[in-house]
RNA sequence: GCGUUCGUAGCUCAAUGGAUAGAGCAUCUGACUUCGGAUCAGAGGGUUGGGGGUUCGAGUCCCUCCGAGCGCGCCA
């Protein structure tokens, strides 16, 4: 409704400053989707306090005064002094016909191009990817599509975690295993394996322990063979990562991987520079900072620590880092950190000492896109039945496998490979949609049987709607392309519904872009198909009584197709044309 | 203790400060010679954790209390 809300904001504006020119300041002129009529303007009811009179007065002075020819048929002043307003058919029709020709279907382009950093997933090198992997990858993943559909610049960063003392253990016990079989069971998938075992022998053994200190001092020293087992370890953990992207369809790449090592360079500048600025502080022999608001158990200033007693770095300084290196080197105007709530209060404090070092200033920002957990039925965080973080590898597996048996069951005269491939778009589509359809900082509960229902607020059931807008065009006879021509005569009411919500896609897009929430568009998604499915019972589309209600029936079909796809693809689930 | 997030139907969740708080599941009642019934139509179900306040108007903003999760100095 963008167009149309836009056209009519104008025109009560207009009406307003010359009824009203002393109470222009702060007009609420928004076209707000309404459900006693296609939509309803609220501006009368702020404005009567300031122009003294009965906000029901103020309606109908507005109402009188208004020219909405061509766009609505009807505008009433209804309950304390809402303005009602029903559109016009024909100018509905026009609307549409107008989007179907627009290959981003109404979306509008951003009228500022922002570099746009997305900062997420970020995996363990060495470790299995797991449960707590799959919301910053899947919402991550959503934004990157969303910023990009608006003609934004993205960078997509994935800090994976390369560095630091664990890679002492590791490395040694690489060494232990002998570099061919190590290699062959990490490419094999089981980092989980390989992790435990190397933890497990750095507990028990002291001997080994003392081997592990030594080697990550002879990492960060730089020496020459320490550096090539550790990249070994790196790049077999980034071939396992690369698959499971793969069967999670993300656009992460090797060419994103951004590791913390890669800012070990920078961290004596991070130094250098806090100090320059005085904000660095010795403390109890570290060196910190201490920003204002923050404190600690004791009520007394709670420092970020940039280098510990021992002289190392820790992550606060390689945050630091990124942020200098994003805004410096990358030009990023937007920072976006797809990061769980725990971090909230760390990120805060990064945010705050970028600003007062100066690195942050405006119009830069960042943001901390921050999600809750994902927790299993019992209200708990998510676990396996043996108690361990459930591996994001066999949850995608028995996702697919899930939706494999039941197609399965329902269409069984789908071919087998067909079956396979729709299983895929199914089962993967459902785990992302279960992620992505709650409000992203509330905890949610994983349930099979939900995600993968055909009804609800699923992406089975998007899925579905598409599907059989396809089946209705292989029967037609007339091509997708075709149908577009056609001028929608929106008449009967379900077609008036399902026309007013596919001329919000573009509002909607936007607000679940500047919300960073792409719950919103998935909400959105869910009452279109809803709709959709309301017309597809009332009007028969191959079966219309004539000709031209037929094509305009098949234009609206088309039309909703294409919203439906192009809403999945920015969640970054696919739509089968048969399932 | 301090900070932070959350609390909405039996369950899982929605709701740019706007009218009578909406969906799905579950329960109950209907609709299959019908473009995919993997669907649709309808019913019941609520003191939005409690109490104050701001506002023409509060689930939403502010204060306070209750409850839950998470975080709070040398791991990341």
């Amino acid at each position: 409704m963008a167009d149309l809300a836009a056209e009519v904001m104008e025109r009560i504006t207009t009406v307003v400053t010359r009824l009203y020119p002393s109470a222009t300041d702060g007009l609420d002129t928004a076209v707000r989707p309404s459900e006693r009529a296609d939509a309803q303007v609220n501006v009368a009811l702020g404005l009567a306090r300031k122009v003294g009179k009965s906000p029901r007065q103020v309606a109908e002075e507005i109402s009188a005064e208004l020219d909405l020819r061509g766009i609505c048929s009807k505008v009433s002043v209804a309950g304390p002094g809402f303005l009602n307003l029903t559109f016009d058919n024909g100018h509905l029709g026009t609307m549409l016909r107008d989007i179907a020709k627009d290959p981003h279907l109404g979306v509008h382009r951003a009228t500022t191009v922002e570099t746009v950093v997305i900062d997420y997933s970020a995996p363990n090198v060495a470790k299995e990817m797991h449960v707590g992997h799959l919301r910053s990858t899947v919402i991550g993943d959503a934004l990157v599509r969303m910023c990009e559909a608006v003609g934004h610049r993205v960078i997509r960063e994935n800090h994976i975690g390369d560095w630091g003392t664990p890679f002492g253990m590791l490395i040694e016990h690489l060494v232990d295993l002998g570099e061919v079989d190590a290699a062959r069971e990490l490419s094999v998938g089981d980092l989980d394996g390989f992790y435990k075992q190397a933890r497990a022998k750095f507990e028990a053994a002291p001997e080994f322990q003392e081997r592990a200190r030594q080697r990550v001092v002879m990492l960060q020293g730089g020496d020459a063979d320490t550096l090539r087992l550790w990249k070994l370890l790196v790049a077999e953990s980034s071939r396992y990562f690369a698959t499971v992207y793969e069967k999670l369809g993300v656009k992460l790449t090797d060419t994103d991987l951004r590791g913390e090592s890669v800012y070990n360079d920078l961290l004596p500048t991070v130094v250098d520079r806090l100090r320059a600025s005085n904000l660095l502080v010795t403390d109890d022999g570290a060196e910190v900072v201490f920003p204002a608001g923050f404190t600690n158990r004791e009520n007394s200033p709670l420092p970020l620590i940039i280098r510990k007693q021992d002289g190392g770095y820790n992550y606060a300084t390689t945050d630091l880092a990124c942020v200098i290196d994003r805004v410096e080197r990358l030009h990023a105007t937007l920072m976006l950190y797809v990061v769980g709530t725990p971090q909230s209060q760390h990120l805060s404090m990064i945010e705050t000492v970028a600003k007062d070092a100066g690195w942050l200033r405006e119009p830069v920002r960042m943001a901390h896109v921050a999600f809750g957990s994902v927790l299993g039925s019992d209200r708990k965080m998510l676990k396996s039945r043996t108690g361990e973080s459930v591996k994001l590898v066999e949850l995608l597996d028995e996702a697919v496998q899930r939706a494999d048996a039941s197609i399965l069951e329902k269409n069984p005269e789908l071919p087998a490979a067909e079956r396979r491939n729709v299983a895929r778009m199914i089962g993967i589509g459902a785990v992302k949609y279960a992620d992505l359809s709650g409000d992203r900082i509330k905890d949610y509960v994983f349930d099979w049987e939900r995600m993968l229902s055909f009804d609800g607020n699923t992406a089975p059931y998007l899925q579905y709607a598409h599907a059989r807008i396809c089946s209705i065009f292989r029967r037609s006879g007339t091509t997708r392309e075709e149908a577009r021509s056609a001028t929608p005569l929106v008449s009967h009411q379900s077609e008036r519904a399902l026309a007013l919500w596919i001329l919000q896609y573009d509002s909607v897009v936007w607000d679940a872009l500047e919300r960073y929430s792409p719950h919103r568009l998935c909400t959105y998604l869910y009452e279109l198909a809803t709709r959709y499915s309301a017309f597809y019972e009332q009007c028969p589309v191959l079966k219309a009584e004539s000709d031209t209600i037929r094509d305009g029936r098949l234009a609206l079909c088309d039309l909703t197709a294409r919203v439906l796809a192009d809403g999945l693809q920015l969640l970054g689930i696919d739509s089968p044309e048969q399932m």
